[in-house]
DNA sequence: TTTATATATTGCAATATTACGATAAAACTT
DNA sequence: AAGTTTTATCGTAATATTGCAATATATAAA
């Protein structure tokens, strides 16, 4: 019967997951690029950038801010988002070790 | 009306986004996880390892090969899969920018 | 206070993902 | 060849995600 299944797993692996769910998404990618780009964003420049409309948007940033990715603060009459770094460690501490995967495998693949 | 408007954003950003969905899921997390650990993996192991039915566990492996984090080789009535480590490294750079994005942000967050 | 301007939330339709029973396919064993 | 073992695929139900129009909320400007 149906979907999610996910609190069978530990909590690090949910973490993880639900980390790079944050990423899973090029309108959400091309967000965090956006950011990294300009340094210092306010969500308006957003609606001309993405060819999203502007709910959408709103939607995905703030899936970005619950999962850590990006912080926000009130600014007048505008919000200022920018990427927040220590959330995102784990995830890639996780892809360091699948790069470094250099092991016995050579015997099988 | 409605989902998938990915075709609207650039081919590195939807490949960014198919990577970090190929591990946007617990079950996937846990089954990269044992390939680091046990090294070399067939994947009956799995049936056993995780909370998960056979083809449950034999999609999520068909996702991770489709994305080329995993590979997989016939190996008489069994497969053996691996890590596939070149595909990841796009991201792996991406969210190495993440982190070190540290510049004029301060001024506003 | 009224009017802009800007972001968030709600509600809903379209689509995608997740999970598994049943079944198929492939290869080894006897 | 018949049976066993192992992984893949099909079909389908449950659930989650995506996108946007309409609306709400909040601040700044007039």
């Amino acid at each position: 019967m149906g979907a999610s299944k996910s609190e069978a797993f530990s909590a690090e692996q949910q973490n993880l997951a639900a980390l790079a769910k944050a990423l899973a998404h090029p309108a959400r990618i091309a967000i965090v690029q956006h950011l990294l780009q300009v340094d210092s964003c306010i969500c308006g420049d957003l609606v001309h950038e993405l060819p999203l409309s502007q709910p959408t948007i709103s939607q995905h940033l703030k899936e970005l801010k619950l999962a850590g990715i990006i912080k926000g603060n009130i600014e007048g009459s505008s919000i200022c988002y920018c990427i927040h770094t220590n959330q995102i460690a784990p995830l890639h501490t996780f892809i360091s070790q699948l790069l470094n995967c250099t092991a016995t495998n050579s015997t099988c693949c």
